[in-house]
DNA sequence: TTTACTGCAAAGGGTTTGCAACATG
DNA sequence: CATGTTGCAAACCCTTTGCAGTAAA
């Protein structure tokens, strides 16, 4: 499986081993069509711990494998990286329930988007990492 | 002050008083150019209680008053809503320190994106209430 | 003078950590 | 076999809430 040789080889750079624990959670994340918080992770695989997978999640967290989402409510959520996942997404964020599901939007936007943002941000001496671009609103449960 | 007479109105529409306390907080919030955690208010108005800031923030923000930001550390920050603050702004978040900045980007750039995202949403159920573009990376004391 | 608001202190709840046992390279 | 990892339980810390007293309309 490519996804797994190119999780150890990150991990390896961080020193890290590929436990079982580590790549049932890389599955499970691969798995789902959206980010999932860690009630989300622990329901899918009974036998993780809690503090094992919090424990984990900030370990791939580090080493560029899992990437962190902030919604609306208390819980993080957590996706593979999109270098690894092979996709740039944004989020729809309920605003009612919290749940978080997936959508892109055309690569022309996307690229429209990164030159203004750049443009923008050039003189203020802020170093970009990535940016978000989130819609907050109602899902259709909610709605 | 027009700003005041715009939050009683909507205080007063919530069947909510206006009281000294959350007055404080819109002037708080007011003069300054980024969102603010509970911390940074209550230093900056040492008699404020802080259950009682939770509760005001909350009663503002039910009532469009007030909008809670999400950074990438565990507090929440608060600003006017546009509509009260005049503009439309977004966030460059730092990853190393979670400090929040404003930024704005042009027009043109805001229009564009909007056009994109509505299309995007029309056929998923979604209703969109207002999005969330910001930057994560480092902001010049942490890069 | 009724009803909402305040402030103190205690409780909630997602997340983090200490530590002894275990598994990996 | 040395070091990283695990899981239980307790601690952490931002946030919320109960309650008796106070202030706004």
């Amino acid at each position: 499986m490519e996804l797994h040789a190119a999780v150890a080889d990150r991990l390896r750079r961080g020193d890290q081993r590929y436990t079982t624990n580590r790549r049932t959670v890389v599955e499970v994340l691969e798995a789902a069509d959206r980010p999932l918080t860690i009630p989300d992770i622990l329901a899918r695989r009974r036998n993780l711990a809690q503090s094992s997978l919090y424990r984990n999640l900030a370990v791939l967290e580090e080493n560029g494998v899992v990437h962190r989402v902030h919604g609306t409510d208390d819980f993080a959520r957590y996706e593979l990286t999109e270098d690894l996942a092979g996709h740039h997404h944004h989020h729809l964020i309920c605003s009612g329930c919290g749940a978080v599901a997936d959508f892109t939007v055309p690569a022309e936007v996307e690229s429209t988007l990164d030159r203004a943002l750049d443009s923008v941000t050039a003189a203020t001496g802020f170093v970009t990492e990535h940016h978000r671009l989130d819609l907050i609103g109602r899902c259709r449960a909610c709605a």
